[in-house]
DNA sequence: ATTTAATTGAAAATGAATTTCAATATATTC
DNA sequence: GAATATATTGAAATTCATTTTCAATTAAAT
């Protein structure tokens, strides 16, 4: 709960601090993403909230999550199947994504992140950012029998 | 212009034998791909193309895209822009990509390559494919004072 | 309480990509 | 080489995620 409110602290204040409004709404959208495990899409997120808070508008959804990434409280993630995603603003990482059941799974390796900036020099590259995404079977999906029918 | 020969030979034949016809539309999109430095997407080919070859429409560039890649001689990528890129099916790599002029920077690193595959074995995932985008500022763009205006 | 300016929701607009369908063109068969 | 069957095409319509528009509402400053 201490990290919870600290992120609506973090959101309340950097609403007031730019300016912007405190608004029932936007209240309403953080609340229902961080009841969700993450990596979240706007519409998934509209439908679930919707039935809690159905004064709250599609539109507004988009705005807010759009609004919540400017405060830095969330990032923009998307795994090639054409929806933004959002998750939490949390120490890099790098993401398993399983193509039989949609779980993502969190990862970090130094290794992979020194290597990184032996590369970006050996090109004389600056880089900002970067994103690694390993599409496969978890250990489920493959007990499961559930093979990727392409 | 052995390894484009190549490729039309490939096409070709894949289409044949599929059951696929040899059309006039088809060999132009292929040829106006081929001209292109890759990581082209479908509506900046079309441009190009039909001033050549204004008979050939939207519609069949993005078709004739998909087909291609169906017959493994192309590749889907997609860097966060919202649209899909293709470039040459060839041997695996990942990107460094400039967010100052766009330019793309295909590298490999083997450290990488492993050190993947030990993280997947941690998690009990089986890889399928996985991609890397470094995004950053190339040397030129940097010389040239392009910050990233956000 | 009044004012003013940001925010909202509904609907329209956008942009990339796909689908529909009648017209056309390619392979195949004779 | 013509006739036939059917794959392909182009134009327009459709989809889907997301953004924009704009009048009505509401938060915050006075």
């Amino acid at each position: 709960m201490l990290k919870i409110d600290n992120i609506k602290y973090r959101f309340l204040d950097a609403l007031r601090r730019e300016g912007f409004r405190v608004t029932s709404q936007r209240i309403s959208v953080m609340n229902a993403f961080m009841e969700e495990k993450g990596h979240v899409n706007a519409e998934d997120l509209y439908r679930k909230l919707r039935k809690k808070h159905p004064r709250v508008s599609h539109t507004t959804v988009y705005r807010t999550l759009k609004l919540m990434n400017k405060c830095d409280l969330i990032k923009e993630v998307e795994f090639g199947d054409g929806t933004m995603r959002y998750e939490l603003e949390q120490e890099h990482h790098d993401h398993l994504v399983c193509t039989g059941c949609g779980k993502i799974i969190e990862f970090l390796s130094p290794r992979i992140e020194l290597d990184q900036d032996r590369i970006t020099g050996e090109f004389d590259f600056l880089p900002h950012h970067h994103r690694l995404e390993i599409f496969g079977l978890c250990k489920d999906c493959r007990e499961a029998g559930s093979g990727d029918s392409s």
